[in-house]
DNA sequence: ATACTGTTATATTATACACATAACAGTTAA
DNA sequence: TTAACTGTTATGTGTATAATATAACAGTAT
């Protein structure tokens, strides 16, 4: 596993594993049924608590990205195309949430943001 | 000042109040050099405590949005809002990108985008 | 049995947020 | 000048989250 996590995120470290262990999925980089480090292996590995580790599994089984077997480890779970898929499409949802907190304080215009849009998504196309 | 608050949300209450203040600044609800509520006026209407409103108020001249006097109080700051919102576009327009790539590794059509940024900008009016 | 896996319990430290209380300091009008 | 407003500062409390350390417990495989 190739994680980098750093201290002075402010994103949680066990926040940052579970993104990097998603991306991993994503990319195949960590194939179906594949076996994860195990959660000492991965705490000695990046030199943190093994609960950190732990609480990064817990969340990525609780979204269904990993089956864990006490005894056995860490698995990828069978993917799940609409899973995947509804991953981004709440990453893209809290992006526009953002916009709208945004537009909201600086008073700019729903019409303004949907020109935004048109002109990124149209650009290269 | 009609702000209204909401101690469940994971937005701290004096972030919830910077943006209800800026909000009423862009939309010229306050006016330039428009006092706003006393710390412990405002403390009393939203029924918190005074340091909340006044780590608010800190924040908010420190983002150059008010000025304020000690024995006088707060008040709105002579306005350059044509830049600042210059700036909240551009924000914008880097969380557009972000968006626009997410979508294209997840084979997310801009209709999609397009609808969520629809549920997102009516869900509350 | 041993050495791996994961699980659970308890306690500690640090930080952020919000609070209450009290005292202090500047401004303004009666 | 005093009273009643403004903002400021200091101290301490309580809560929640994050991350830690240590220890013990439980399942799996060889």
């Amino acid at each position: 596993m190739n994680i980098i996590i750093s201290n002075s995120s402010s994103v949680p470290l066990y926040e940052q594993i579970t993104q990097a262990i998603k991306q991993a999925i994503f990319s195949n980089e960590l194939k179906e049924d594949e076996m994860l480090p195990s959660v000492r292996g991965l705490a000695n590995e990046l030199k943190i608590s093994f609960l950190t580790v732990k609480k990064a599994y817990d969340e990525l089984e609780q979204e269904g990205f990993i089956k864990t077997v006490q005894g056995k480890g860490s698995f990828v779970a069978p993917k799940n195309l609409e899973l995947l898929r509804e991953e981004k499409l709440k990453e893209i949802q809290g992006y526009v949430e953002k916009i709208k907190d945004i537009a909201l304080v600086a008073g700019i215009s729903s019409e303004d943001v949907k020109e935004i849009f048109k002109i990124i998504f149209e650009e290269d196309k």
